[in-house]
DNA sequence: AATCTATGTTCCGAATAATGGAACGAAGAT
DNA sequence: ATCTTCGTTCCATTATTCGGAACATAGATT
């Protein structure tokens, strides 16, 4: 990762602003990226000729549509998904509480499947959300990474907190992380929102390598010490029904 | 748009690649987009350093997860998706067809929300597509465009045959466009995918102008001339419904 | 009505970053 | 053991990006 287009990536910064904000104006984006007037108007421009930004009436900029091409053909193509969806149904009809698809992209973790509980109309609004993978449900994915890549992770990053319990201490969370290998699923309070827990098992791909994590998740006070046992026992259960259908044998599991 | 990225731009075409082909080594890219291998290579870098492309261990890249993030994103911000919802699913309850909702994107229409009918797990494969202008239902959107806009189009389009009813002269497509605004909607038939036909409403936003476009569509054989007078009330009707939720006022209407 | 202010757009010389041919390295195939 | 094929690095050339400053336009303020 040696030779880069600079324009390019920065011109990720400009988008990443939409993230959080819904639209913005030349000037909001110049004031929030810190970056020339001259330049960030050039991006736009370019921006808004792929399609990733649209331009409204009065000036403002949203992400375009666009997105809902490309954001439809990744979730199309993630055959883990549909894999996954039948088995986190009827998880979530059996413990009733709401079920999560996670896998890793980068240093982070993303949401890529959901099933609620409550099924009003259906508003998936977790799908597609980031969090680091210190903290809450996605730490399984971190705890049953390579050692080296884990260490690693460990090293470069900062455990910053998230919520009342977010884990920020390093040696304790590798001591965490040492137990969900040995239990075979993580357990996780308030870490990344207050009151909320979550139980999560690793998914394993054909070469035994975790490759995503399913968790159930919901208030605080609904996963009491007295309900782990059952709750771990299916949850794992179910993630392992998923890692075989990826392929996974139960002898390519990676020792501990 | 005269201040431009070139390399931004130009980054585009490769990842526009990806709507195609789901997977691509660097070979892949510089074969099917003629630009030399370096570029391409630097380009790749830069486009996986920002999310939007993923490289596999066997040195293949495809899109990456961060579109489910934007497009996720995108999804949630479309009020309309949430305004019409309901109503397509008491239009698709009523008629027994599929419900789309089509939106315009710079030169093409996009399938923004869909309803099926038969519902086995939902899988949204028209969710995010594109199709041009002047063939299918997404055409009602072009009917209702300003005069200068509509002209403008068709001037700068070239009509290619999609499917067996794709209307290829403009003369005949100005006509149809003149009687859509005429009657309120628009009926295709094999104009986009053999053996479908499509009846479409336009929707419209406070300020009268279209916004969207509302379609039931099937199998050929099901629209029948004895069922349009039934199904374009229908739809017209409930594309009307949405229109007034988001603000439109029939006094507001653009005259014809 | 006149002035200010905020925001978007254009200009242009200087500085930098992108370019792309060529050579290299590493696998896999023959 | 020798070819291919594919990814990666090098580097001098040149096109592109950069960004301050000036301009344009529209709303707000006096």
């Amino acid at each position: 990762m040696q030779n880069k287009n600079k324009t390019l990536v920065k011109s990720m910064d400009l988008l990443q602003l939409f993230i959080t904000h819904p639209a913005l104006s030349l000037n909001d984006m110049v004031k929030l990226s810190g970056m020339p007037k001259t330049s960030v108007h050039r991006m736009l421009m370019s921006l808004e000729e792929m399609g990733f930004l649209a331009r409204h009436e009065d000036g403002q900029y949203s992400l375009g549509l666009s997105f809902l091409q490309f954001g439809q053909l990744v979730a199309d193509r993630l055959d883990i998904r549909q894999v996954a969806l039948p088995i986190m149904q009827e998880l979530r009809d059996d413990v009733g509480e709401a079920v999560n698809l996670i896998m890793k992209d980068g240093r982070e973790a993303i949401y890529v499947e959901k099933v609620d509980t409550n099924h009003p109309v259906r508003l998936y609004t977790k799908i597609g959300r980031r969090s680091p993978l210190y903290a809450g449900d996605s730490r399984i994915i971190l705890a049953f990474l390579p050692d080296q890549e884990r260490e690693q992770y460990l090293r470069e990053t900062e455990l910053t907190p998230r919520g009342l319990g977010t884990i920020t201490d390093k040696d304790k969370l590798r001591r965490i992380l040492q137990k969900s290998r040995e239990d075979g699923y993580t357990i996780s309070r308030s870490e990344l929102e207050n009151d909320t827990a979550a139980l999560a098992a690793p998914i394993f791909d054909h070469r035994g390598r975790v490759y995503a994590g399913l968790s159930v998740a919901g208030p605080d006070d609904r996963f009491q010490d007295e309900r782990l046992p059952e709750l771990s026992v299916k949850v794992v259960r179910a993630a392992e029904e998923i890692s075989r259908k990826l392929g996974w044998e139960p002898s390519s599991r990676i020792p501990l």
